[in-house]
DNA sequence: TTGAAAGCGCTAACAT
DNA sequence: ATGTTAGCGCTTTCAA
């Protein structure tokens, strides 16, 4: 690898002349900059970058974590992410946590190290314990999450969609419709976005005073696995509930499959509602909720370059609203089938 | 940022005693060492990555270009890829290029300037523009396309699997289930992963005498959309072919729903393979042709790994066989039907 | 066992 | 306009 120093000795000046050649910044005649430049070009001079970025503390790199690779749910997010941080010359560097704590850390440890920037950071669930890594790490950090210390001394901005409103707004829309007998597929309540998810369907069902059966809950961990699982506890009951208000959408379609096999139409037999409004439901017609990935994927990304380009300020929250997308699945069942 | 002279001022040692102690290699008495830990936690020191990675040129980080974050395809890949890694203590940090070869290209500059000790490629389409760029660079590269310099002087490794192949048995397999009007959607011919595929088709066809019809050709992009349009294309021609063979399972889905809108029966009608068998494959009962995805990102990172700890060496090209997975799409017709 | 010192490659303040 | 120099924070000889 060739360095300024044997550049500066090819071309006969010093390596500081050569850095503000390369650069285009600080003065050089016209004359020795073009010679410099075409002495780099021929002997395939890259610049170092952890010369530069320990000289500079700067990296023009951002880390982005995403839990689940498998969720399509994210895809548009990472998109919004990609195209603010390339306005501003900055690199997204994906990193797969797979909702592991441990994964988190190391990452939000190579923060600190200094490998980038600042960080976009999506999980599952937020704690104290990753929390604190994150206001005890001297770089900024974005959470795709609502988030808030007990403290509320936190360095970080959040910007997020409001699950506990769509999964409300999806049992609203049951409700409004008539059915009275609404079952829910979730995930786990000990993590946040199953939490919240759940919240949104209780506090629905108590708003507008529709009975909750028991034996219409089912907990399934976002897989579709898990969902078709759970629908075939549903199947066990003695009836079906009329509607279903599912969590995310991988579990919804694998309920939905469940069903297919088992002969009960969707929305005849039974009508479903997902979330996350992923290619997967648009293809299978399964009504669910939009949530503005790619809207916050960009939000996160511009408040963290202000972070990263202004240095820190108050925390700022961002709060989207999601809105139902309506497909075959949930339609109102035609008077007398 | 604490650093090393700060722990080495507030424990009364030098800073390389410090280092010593931090790495836990070298000499370092007993006595000092938990000294020096016990205030580095305190100071809550964290190493430069920047200095570590300038002083040692290893930063035990793997980038890893992947063209597509729609397709469904990589993900068992970058499985694949991260489970070697991490037995290495190595962290592969990902990259959508969207096929842009400039963000390819980009990628390949950060890996040049250091930023990672090597890379796992995947692009639609090997050049010798971007393949020039991965011969000069000082690091290692694997690719998981098969890709052969004309000149054969290629400094990187190469784990595949056979497309051509894939596109060839899910002809024969039609040919030999009696099918005579085979149709074909395929993406771009003028890059890699379009031509290898369409070669496929046209060999099975050549080897077993079967006559192409030029009017059921397609050619999509590799999104669900091109699908959609091809088949409509299909369904505006005086006859449907009898089976489909469809370059990826993205398209194929596309075709498969616009039959479904158009009334047409899948297999009854029109019988289709697509390729990739992804999640959405599965769903929707659409045969295809299995990649090993996972093996060749776990191939790929081995291969990467060697060159990373061992240094250069001669080519190594691993070759995996794909295998049909059949499903409902393209079952045999029944007679009379 | 410890410390002093050089250097990784680049930047930038300062002197010329 | 150009050169000198002093670091950035760490590793690693080498000397003590």
């Amino acid at each position: 690898m060739a360095s300024i120093y044997e550049i500066a000795l090819e071309a006969g000046v010093s390596p500081s002349t050569v850095a503000r050649a390369l650069r285009g910044t600080g003065y050089c005649s016209q004359e020795n900059r073009e010679r410099i430049l075409e002495i780099a070009k021929r002997m395939n001079y890259i610049p170092s970058h952890a010369a530069r970025s320990l000289k500079s503390n700067r990296t023009n790199k951002v880390l982005f974590c995403i839990p689940d690779i498998y969720n399509p749910f994210y895809f548009r997010m990472i998109r919004g992410v990609s195209d603010v941080l390339e306005q501003y010359d900055y690199l997204p560097l994906l990193c797969f946590t797979k909702g592991h704590v441990e994964t988190e850390l190391k990452m939000l440890r190579n923060l600190q190290e200094g490998y980038g920037d600042g960080m976009v950071f999506v999980s599952f669930n937020f704690s104290p314990q990753n929390i604190s890594v994150v206001n005890n790490c001297n770089r900024p950090v974005v959470l795709t999450n609502n988030y808030q210390s007990p403290t509320g001394d936190d360095k970080f901005d959040c910007v997020y969609i409001d699950t506990f409103q769509g999964i409300y707004m999806a049992c609203e829309h049951f409700i409004q419709e008539g059915f009275t007998h609404i079952g829910y597929i979730g995930g786990n309540v000990t993590v946040q976005t199953g939490r919240e998810r759940f919240d949104g369907f209780l506090r629905a069902m108590r708003d507008y005073n529709v009975n909750i059966d028991q034996r219409y809950l089912c907990q399934g961990d976002f897989s579709m696995a898990s969902g078709e699982a759970a629908m075939r506890h549903l199947l066990a009951q003695p009836a079906l509930p009329e509607a279903l208000v599912v969590a995310n959408d991988l579990m919804a379609i694998g309920a939905y499959r469940v069903c297919l096999d088992a002969g009960i139409r969707v929305p005849e037999d039974i009508a479903i509602i997902g979330m996350d409004d992923s290619e997967l439901a648009n293809c299978m017609n399964l009504s669910s909720v939009q949530m503005c990935e790619e809207e916050i994927g960009g939000k996160a990304a511009k408040l963290l370059m202000d972070r990263i380009l202004h240095g820190p300020r108050e925390k700022k929250v961002v709060r989207l609203q999601p809105q139902l997308a309506l497909r075959a699945s949930s339609e109102k069942r035609k008077i007398g089938s």
